[in-house]
RNA sequence: GCAGGGGUGGUCGAGUGGUUAAUGGCACCGGGCUGUAAACCCGGCAGGCUAACGCCUUACGUAGGUUCGAAUCCUACCCCCUGCACCA
């Protein structure tokens, strides 16, 4: 790939590149000198569990990896002691050594599913925080002035609005930022949210000398329900390590409007070529359906097989196209006899209250094998010798049988 | 510590003595429609008992109190937020 290639492939889906000419600059060096470059993202130690909004930020290194430059996934154990840098929540419980190194693990074994292990370093900010002592602390903090911290959006804000900021978090981006001195970073990517402690990098870079990183920055994906960032808190997220099955249905759950956005965000499609499906299911010549299912068979293949991705489809368009049982149904055993229906949902677990098992029985959401029942009064036998299949919803399916 | 503001169901946010299990938005669930778990439309959304009409429990920071009746008034306590504190 030519300077010009590169620099296209990188700057797909990005907000903002600070800045351009620089990154340009920075991959002729490279080129020319044979070194990578170093690619720097930071992460929270405390929450391992990765979903499709931090892939987005993930994938972007990968393409960096894949022009030949070196990622380090840097893990804030430092910095995680200081606090929600959002400022929304309250500060995060300390973690123990052990703690975070297994939460490391855990970060290993699901970036790597995009990322090449033999590019990664993996790091930890108390490697050097620890070292630099109070003493160095100070001296480190005298490099920025308050006014110059302040300037964050959400600290402008929040001083406007008289909401509380606290000493420590004005400290946040200022240990951010030495992360770049520390690693000699080249580039850091990180979500909107983190422009400006991205920047402040490039300036504490600057007083130390070295030459300042490009920063690179995300959009946040949002959630399933299309409204909010994606996030475990809110449960509107899709997370890496769920089924292949899930992934598909929460991924065919998403908006038409919204899913040409994790197109963008989550797929290694060019903006032609998405722009190019999108033209066609306006025009109609194609359904948005099969270009959503397509999304999510790619999603998948990241983390699973194709195989698995294809296995995914078939199965859901088994259970809500052609109206099939999935292959798998749980089944549970529960004591033989006569049940009352509503009854019999709670104690399989499928659903939670007998107030809901009513609600859902007369709603037409319930039947048993097959038949639908509307009947809260409706009674069935549970014997050993036969199972009884039970369905709530288009998607809830258990198998029961009497003990 | 002092002054002021505030704590309501998953969430945001109404409600300041009486059909209030608590308006509304969002999220979520069910149904319809669809080549989608999309969009749209309809319904639901504390729990227990009942085939059903319905009945009964809890619930508006916590604990008491006033009242025929309280999320709403009173008392105490807890928690959160903002400001004050020095120079005087």
């Amino acid at each position: 790939m030519t300077i010009d290639e590169q620099l296209d492939y990188l700057r797909k889906g990005t907000t903002e590149i600070i800045r351009k000419e620089e990154l340009r600059a920075k991959l002729e060096k490279s080129a020319k000198t044979g070194k990578p470059l170093r690619v720097k993202l930071g992460v929270d130690p405390t929450a391992p569990d990765i979903h499709l909004g931090h892939t987005v930020v993930i994938r972007k290194l990968r393409a960096f990896q894949e022009l030949g430059h070196t990622v380090i996934f840097l893990i804030g154990d430092f910095t995680g002691l200081i606090g929600d840098p959002s400022g929304n929540s309250a500060t995060r419980p300390q973690l123990t050594r052990e703690e975070i190194n297994a939460n490391a693990e855990t970060y290993k074994q699901q970036i790597f599913k995009l990322l090449d292990p033999v590019k990664t370093e993996i790091r930890f900010n108390s490697e050097w925080m620890d070292k630099l002592g109070s003493g160095g602390f100070i001296r480190l903090a005298a490099h920025v002035t308050v006014k110059q911290i302040l300037e964050r959006d959400d600290f402008t804000k929040r001083l406007n609005e008289e909401k509380p900021i606290a000493l420590h978090e004005l400290l946040y981006p200022l240990t951010q930022a030495y992360d770049s001195v520390a690693l000699d970073a080249d580039v850091e990517l990180g979500g909107t949210d983190q422009k400006f402690n991205l920047l402040m990098g490039r300036n504490l870079q600057r007083e130390y000398k070295q030459d300042a990183q490009v920063c690179v920055i995300m959009p946040l994906l949002q959630g399933t329900d299309g409204v909010q960032k994606m996030s475990k808190s809110l449960g509107n997220y899709i997370g890496i390590n769920e089924p292949p099955a899930e992934i598909f249905g929460k991924v065919m759950s998403i908006s038409d409007e919204l899913m040409w956005r994790y197109y963008e965000l989550l797929t290694d499609l060019t903006s032609e070529q998405i722009a190019a499906l999108k033209n066609q299911a306006e025009k109609g010549e194609r359904n948005p359906r099969d270009i959503k299912a397509e999304l999510a068979k790619s999603i998948i293949s990241d983390f699973y097989s194709s195989d698995d991705a294809q296995n995914a489809e078939e199965e859901f368009v088994k259970v809500f196209r052609a109206k099939q049982t999935p292959d798998v149904v749980e089944e549970a055993s529960l004591e033989s006899g006569l049940w009352k229906l509503p009854r019999l949902l709670v104690s399989s677990d499928l659903v939670a209250s007998m107030a809901e098992a009513r609600r859902l029985i007369e709603q037409g959401g319930v039947s048993v094998d097959g038949t639908k029942r509307a009947d809260s009064g409706f009674e069935l036998n549970l014997s050993p010798d036969k199972s009884i299949l039970l369905q709530v919803g288009k998607r809830r399916f258990m198998r029961v049988r009497g003990l």
